[in-house]
DNA sequence: TTGTATGCGTTATCAC
DNA sequence: GTGATAACGCATACAA
C-alpha cells in the first residue's frame, strides 16, 4: 500500500470551474490580456481557494520554452566551486538573467555520466540558452550545442570550433603584457612566470602576453608552469622557479591564487616581498587582498562579464536584434603592494 | 521577417514515420519493452536519419516528474560559492544523483526576486526533490517547501520550521566541546573563540559547544562575534579579541576561513603560533592545509554529506521504504600544528 | 510483439 | 471581453 504521496494538484480548470469562468478567462488573468474586473476578482479568489500553482511543463510544452538558462562551469571540480571568478560570474549572470524573468541552473559535470546527462538535459528543452564557461576545444558540450542550436554565450575565448559563437571576456594577452612591463619598470632584472592551466586560452594567452613584454629578454627557463590555477600549484611552482633560478626577483603570476602560493613559498625561502622579489596575480579576485602584501594585478570584472553573457544569451532567444559576436571587457592593472 | 529561428524538431512521429512503424513501438524501443529486432534496428536508424531528441518538457507531463533535483544554497552571495564546504557538498549531492539519472540542478538565491522566481520554479515540477543547504528558520523557502509539499532534505540542522524534515549534518556542539577540550589540554589558560554566524544552527552550536567545554571558565568577554564564515571577519574577530585581552592564548575560530584570518591577525601583532598563542578551527576545509602553520580542526565529512542528502532525497522520491528523519555523520577532531 | 486512443495542464486561435 | 477547441510531444493502458 504505497498510497499517492501527494494530492493531486489543481489546475486551471479547477479555478475556472470554482470561479465559474472559463480556462480561457482564468488564462487572461494568469499571463496579461483583456479581462473584466469582475472576473478578474472571482478569478484570484478561485486561485486562493484551490490552492492552484502553475504546472511548469504544460506551459513548457505549450510555449515551447523554459524561461530558464543553463549556467555550465568545465572546471576541474577541486576548482569548480572555489574560484572566487565563477562565483562572481554566475552572480552577474543570474542578476541580468533574474531581471529577464529567467531562472538561471546551474548544472556541474564530474565525470562522463554527467557529461551525457547534462547533454540530454540542455537538449531536452529545460533551458532555452547556456552560459559556458572554461571551455577547451574537444569538450564534447561544444560539438553539441551546435547541433542542438541552443542560444549560447560562451565566456572566456571561444574553442576554436566555435569561433562563431558569442563570447565575452578580456584580453587577457594584453592586459599580461602590461602587467609584466609595469613588473619590468620596478627595475627587476631576472622576471619569471608561474604559468598556469595552458590548455586553456586564459592560461595561454597570459603566458604570450609576457612573453611579448620580455621581448628578446624572454627565457624560457625562467617560466614555471603548473596544471590549474590554484594556490597549491602556486608554492610549487615558485619553488621550481627558485631552484632553477635563486636569482630571480619578479614574478609574474597566472592567477591570485597561484600567487598567494607564490607569496608562500617565497616566505619559506626567506625572501622578502617586494624588497627581493616582486611579485604580480591575475583576477583581482578575495585572494589579491588577503595576502600579505596585497597583490599588485589585473582586475577581471568578472561580475560584469557574467552580466554581458547572460545579456547575449537573452538577445538570442529573443531573436530580434542581431547578435554582435563577442564582447571585450576592459582589465585595468590594479597596482598594490606585491611588487 | 523574424524567421523561425529554428527548424522544427523531430517527434517520436517523424521517427515512427520514417521507420514505418507506429509511435507506440518507438517508444517502447525508447524506453525499454518488447521491441522485435528488426523495429529496433529500424528505428534506431531512423533516429539517427531524422535527428530526433526526446522533448523532455512532454516526457515531464506525461510523467509527472522531471528527474532533477534542486539545489539551493542559502548562504550570502558574497560566501556562496567561495566556500569549500558548499562546493564539497555538492560534489557529493550531485554524485549520488547522477548514479540514480537525476540531475542536479543549483539555484542561486541572491535577492527577494530570486527567492519568488525560485519558489515557483521549484513548485512549477521542474525538480521532484531538493536538498537545502543553510537554511534558517525564517527563510521563506521553508513554508513553501511545506506547502507543496516536495521532497526535500536539510543540511545542517532543520529550522525550527521544519522540524519533521529528514536533515543530514554532523553534532556541532559535540564536536566544538571535543576540540575545545583539546585546546584546554595544551595548557593555556585564557582561552577566547571567534564565533560566527550566530543566526545559523551550526554558529550558534559551535559557541554551545565551546561554552560546555569551559564550563565555569567560560568568560563572555572572550567571544568575540562576527556575521559571517569568513577570512576578513576572522581577522577583524582575533582583533578585536586582542584589543579586550592580549594575554589570551588560545583561540577557537568557528570555521577554517576565520582561523585563517585570525591567524593573519595574530601575525601582524607579532604573537607567534603555536607557541604564544593556540589556535583551532572547524571544517577540515582547503584553508586548514595552506595556513602556516596548518591547522588543528574538525573534519567535516562534506562530500558525504552531500550524498547522503541526495540520498534521502531519492528515497522519498521513490516513497517507497519509510525515511528516517536525520543522519548524522561523525566529525573528528584533526590535530595539526597550530596548537 | 505491435498499434491505437486517451490524458498530462497550459497556451493560443479562433469565433461569439 | 469571453468561451470553446485544437495543438504541444510523450507515456500508457488496452486492444489487436
Amino acid at each position: 500500500m504505497t498510497g499517492p504521496r501527494r494530492a493531486r494538484r489543481a489546475t486551471v480548470h479547477d479555478v475556472a470551474a470554482a470561479a465559474g469562468v472559463s480556462r480561457g478567462t482564468v488564462n487572461r488573468v494568469l499571463n496579461g490580456g483583456y479581462v473584466s474586473a469582475d472576473a478578474r476578482t472571482a478569478i484570484e479568489a478561485a486561485i486562493a481557494k484551490v490552492g492552484y500553482v502553475p504546472n511548469r511543463a504544460a506551459s513548457m510544452l505549450a510555449r515551447q520554452r523554459s524561461q530558464a538558462v543553463g549556467f555550465l562551469a568545465l572546471e576541474p571540480h577541486s576548482l569548480l566551486l572555489e574560484d572566487p571568478n565563477i562565483g562572481a560570474i554566475m552572480l552577474g549572470a543570474n542578476s541580468a538573467l533574474s531581471l529577464a524573468d529567467h531562472q538561471m541552473v546551474s548544472l556541474v559535470i564530474d565525470s562522463d555520466r554527467d557529461m551525457q546527462r547534462v547533454g540530454r538535459y540542455l537538449s531536452g528543452g529545460f533551458v532555452d540558452g547556456a552560459i559556458i564557461v572554461s571551455a577547451r576545444s574537444h569538450d564534447p558540450i561544444i560539438r553539441l550545442i551546435g547541433e542542438i542550436g541552443l542560444p549560447t554565450t560562451f565566456v572566456g575565448h571561444p574553442p576554436d570550433l566555435a569561433r562563431d559563437m558569442p563570447y565575452v571576456g578580456i584580453d587577457n594577452i594584453g592586459s599580461a603584457r602590461e602587467i609584466t612591463r609595469r613588473l619590468m619598470q620596478t627595475g627587476r632584472t631576472r622576471i619569471g612566470m608561474i604559468a598556469a592551466a595552458l590548455d586553456r586560452d586564459s592560461g595561454a594567452d597570459r603566458l604570450t602576453g609576457f612573453k611579448e613584454a620580455l621581448g628578446d629578454r624572454f627565457d624560457p627557463g625562467l617560466v614555471a608552469d603548473v596544471p590549474l590555477y590554484d594556490y597549491t600549484y602556486g608554492v610549487k611552482g615558485m619553488r621550481a622557479l627558485l631552484d632553477r633560478e635563486p636569482a630571480v626577483d619578479g614574478v609574474f603570476a597566472a592567477s591570485d591564487a597561484v600567487a598567494a602560493g607564490a607569496l608562500e613559498a617565497l616566505r619559506e625561502a626567506g625572501r622578502r616581498v617586494p624588497e627581493d622579489v616582486g611579485v604580480v596575480g591575475f583576477d583581482d579576485s578575495s585572494w589579491a587582498l588577503r595576502t600579505q602584501p596585497p597583490l599588485s594585478t589585473v582586475h577581471q570584472p568578472a561580475r560584469e562579464v557574467g552580466r554581458h553573457a547572460a545579456e547575449l544569451v537573452l538577445r538570442q532567444i529573443a531573436g530580434t536584434e542581431p547578435v554582435e559576436l563577442s564582447v571585450v571587457l576592459d582589465s585595468p592593472v590594479v597596482w598594490r603592494h606585491s611588487a
